[in-house]
DNA sequence: TTGAAAGCGCTAACAA
DNA sequence: TTGTTAGCGCTTTCAA
């Protein structure tokens, strides 16, 4: 390439990195660089210059799109700032595994990591650093760290729901071990210091599983059903239809994330939007704070939106007898 | 790291690469690897060796669940084989720069490009080799290529549905680019060879765009609509229950995709399943083979499965009065 | 403004 | 089995 240019590698080097070059010499190379399509070899690059201009990624699960929906906004910002997105699937193999693999190759790591214990994070932070933790939050794990404020967002809709009578309440909860979860449930927990009734359930994967869920909490009496994410408030719906139950008639059913079906659901799903795009950019902005040098810690929260539709409606006061399944 | 051990750099690489070393000087450099973290730098292994164990892949849309789960299926498998994933977002700059950019920084890529003319991949396809395209045709362009047969399966279902008696079918339209909307609605238009009527309608991207592509499909009266994808197909439901016309009793409705939501809609959607993970671990294999140094080229194909629910019924004699709106 | 030279951290061929 | 040596292809001083 220097050769055919007839300048030295260096020359060709100051070329492309936009330094100052005799303009001849400039258009030279970069005639020439056209011509045979040059790429210069990245690992070259990143091993003279100790940086990789990319970042990891580790995600749960790539099928689900909450996560990528994360992934989304940290690549807005980070393909604009010319970066690359390296991405691991966690939920592949073992979560530290992939952390390691993926750090190797990269200046620093974004962990979507709402399932992991804090223990293990605390383990491996330092071998990670520069590192930033999503939605999960462990105060003692000496990283910066971020997460959707669902906990607000959830007491909004409680309230909401008690305004409009309900007052005994299910929530329909996720994995314990996800941190979002626990937060949702904690907060329904606590409308019971306004006078509501809570019944906790715990729901499954399978539509059959939700379906008892559900029939446990019409059986406690529920008027109002609280679906840890839209996925479970769907199959809810769904269960409720086959079940003759009527929404929001006979109860009414409330998701979290506000995908893009809430609104295109029989009823509407009212739903509490949690903002992944804004949550992924900001992610972006503290790591690239900390490649920066600037010390950075603490947990950084990001609103949480209620959107209340036609799934919900006030309770009927005949409703414990009609809603009672069989 | 090698003088800690009191042994060469060598032959730290060769008890981390597993080459055969007499057992305690093994062990003594696991132990000091162990104890002082030793992660080895990438950049220098991926110069020294001429390859970087990283693929690329580029998709159109990090938000589109589609091109996520064919993420997933490449990611399953890639992970499995030791590779990472260095993933790009089309839609956030220009298409070929990103292609460029991630190209760079690894062995190989797929390309997951159902919008990008074959001029473009013609053009840039030889600089990107070893490359994969996934869902688009383009038999001129030299690379081996990768889709879901929806021509097929969409032959399936017309055939199904003029079985119930349809006569008229209206083809809810996506992307004019879209190499799979191209299939799907030439298969639709096949049907006519058959008996039946088709009416194409174009669909926008909002909810009132579908609204009033399903009022033309109506008026043009038709007792099915196909939709080009379940996004399409949930809205157009939404849409016809808001003008109190029922599916299926008035108008049948169906989908592509398969989504998880589609069986928990009310009612529950026909669509046609698209194997994304199938998809995305088949091109991982040729991508793989190519790796290899094995020349393949050709277009390949993946089944999709019609999966026939509550949204689809014979049509009513009385419907074509029924269903015109308002 | 430019070339020569050193070095980034590793691997692989060669010798011992 | 292991150390020595020579690159991998680039960037970055340092001199000229």
């Amino acid at each position: 390439m220097a050769t055919a240019a007839g300048v030295s590698p260096a020359t060709v080097s100051r070329v492309l990195a936009g330094k100052t070059v005799r303009p001849e010499s400039a258009a030279r190379v970069r005639a020439v660089v056209e011509e045979m399509g040059y790429q210069p070899n990245a690992s070259a690059q990143d091993l003279a210059q100790g940086r990789t201009r990319t970042i990891g990624v580790s995600v749960p699960d790539l099928d689900n799109p909450y996560f990528t929906s994360i992934l989304k906004g940290i690549g807005r910002e980070a393909q604009a700032a010319g970066y690359q997105l390296l991405v691991g699937d966690s939920g592949i193999s073992s979560e530290r595994e992939v952390w390691r693999a993926v750090r190797q190759r990269c200046d620093g790591i974004i962990l979507c990591a709402p399932y992991s214990s804090p223990d293990v994070l605390m383990q491996v932070v330092a071998q990670l650093s520069p590192v930033v933790i999503v939605n999960r939050c462990a105060p003692s794990v000496p990283a910066p760290q971020l997460a959707v404020d669902s906990h607000s967002a959830t007491l909004e809709l409680t309230g909401h729901l008690m305004r409009l009578g309900h007052r005994r309440l299910a929530y329909l909860a996720g994995p314990e071990s996800s941190w979002s979860n626990q937060e949702r449930r904690r907060a329904v927990e606590s409308t019971r210091h306004f006078g509501a009734e809570v019944t906790v359930v715990p729901v499954g994967t399978t539509a059959e599983e939700v379906g008892q869920a559900v029939d446990q909490a019409l059986a406690a009496g529920a008027t109002a059903l609280i679906a840890f994410n839209d996925l479970v408030a769907f199959t809810a719906l769904s269960q409720l239809r086959e079940r003759g139950v009527r929404v929001p008639d006979d109860v009414s059913v409330t998701g979290f994330d506000d995908i893009p079906y809430a609104r295109l659901a029989a009823p509407p799903l009212t739903s509490v939007y949690s903002p992944q795009g804004a949550l992924g950019a900001q992610a972006w902005k503290i790591l690239q704070a900390l490649l920066a040098g600037e010390r950075t810690e603490g947990f950084q929260t990001i609103s949480a939106e209620v959107r209340i539709r036609d799934s919900v409606a006030p309770p009927q006061p005949r409703q414990r007898d009609q809603a009672t399944p069989r």
